[in-house]
DNA sequence: GTGGTCTAGACCACG
DNA sequence: GTGGTCTAGACCACC
């Protein structure tokens, strides 16, 4: 699971979690049926209070996206992962970034550059990811 | 000013409002020496208390980035332009926007191309703006 | 925590909190990771709006004098002690009382001898605070 | 007339004016009978508004300190000048420069010390006024 | 329990 | 007209 908290946005890390965790199952990163990282050892990576990420984990059972097997964990539902609504739960991102990238006076041909390398980015560090990612920080 | 607030964001209105002031004064789109939107006027056109605009101005006089003219008003204060900091500035919004984008398993180009299109809303409304004000939000 | 509002100083309280508490971090009557008395309980004991005391407080943060533990409350943070800056911050109000004591023709003697006084029955107060805490003013 | 404005105390700047002056006509700096600086040239002086000047002379004349020739200025009347209320006077901001001195942990003597030599350096720059001041800073 | 945010409305200082 | 301060009270986030 690729989670990143952005300390600085003002936003509750719980809901931060909800949402970036959200849209890992919408978008199919994670699969059904897939076991989400232990309360505890994902508090451990992020550094952040078991009771925050106890509690955005209890949001997304609630909202259905996940289902609790006592004494065993959390497990990804089956969802719906309607490409429409993929692009409807970026737009906010994307837009507050569009607008941030307009306010500083960043021309269009620049602020898509910088997208694109980011993206990039991240594309790249999941890969490393996968091969060997045993317990540290970035999760 | 091209103020646009985020209410499911989580983020405190204030914050939202000074980062987005300190990008359009950083960016240029604030130019030196004018005069931002009197608090009154501006809580009123987003719907928001005046004490909370007014938050937002203080800290940018903390900051330096603005100047108060008692009895008058704010101005914009003289500031470092340095595009490498705009670039930099953006750089937290965009990588947000890459890495949800990414979680929702939107592929670079479908990414991209949402991106140029909200970039080019923004500057579309900003221009019908300079026309004919009407006294609508957004603001 | 020694604090004393002047209601017709005609400064903001606030402010007056921001300096005296600024004063006593910097002239270690606060020490380093001393906690804050809560914002509620002083603004009980001042007898004044709970967000009066939050703004001090959260000035004092944004100078980065005191730390925020979310949940827990504020903590003074570590800072330079440097006896010149206690000299130097102690220069505005002594330069106002002697210019005061001067344009009201008072001697240097008899304003000395006030000033003694005065400092002396600081002293006694706060020791009599240390042993046994009545629950009222002055803080 | 000495006068010194102190921009950080952040008390109104026409308050200022009252307290310095109603200081030194209690005082005896400012003698029976003495015209007061025009509101033009102390206002020129001290680089504040006229209106600032006119505000704090207006207060004067109202509690009875200061009397308006029309047509040629302000002249300071006939007033107790009891010693007893001359200390009192003075009380204010002494305790508030003992208790800033005391928060910064400056021992008595210390303070004592500092306090003394700022209220040398007012009498000495009061007698080379007296010589030759035409028109700078400080008043 | 901690601090934080926001609102509605009154009042002040300054030009 | 400008911005600023303060209050009273509701509600939120985190431990």
């Amino acid at each position: 699971m690729l989670l990143r908290l952005d300390k600085r946005s003002g936003a509750p890390i719980y809901q931060q979690l909800v949402q970036q965790l959200k849209a890992q199952i919408v978008g199919g990163q994670l699969s059904l049926g897939e076991q989400l990282t232990s309360v505890r050892e994902l508090a451990g990576q992020l550094r952040v209070n078991p009771m925050t990420v106890s509690k955005a984990y209890g949001l997304l059972e609630v909202e259905g996206l996940v289902e609790r097997k006592r004494g065993i964990g959390l497990f990804v539902r089956d969802v719906t992962r309607d490409p429409a609504l993929r692009r409807e739960a970026a737009e906010g991102p994307l837009r507050q970034a569009a607008l941030r990238a307009h306010q500083l006076g960043l021309s269009e041909q620049e602020a898509l550059a910088m997208f694109a390398k980011l993206y990039r980015e991240l594309s790249r560090e999941e890969s490393e990811h996968a091969e060997s990612r045993p317990n540290t920080e970035p999760v």
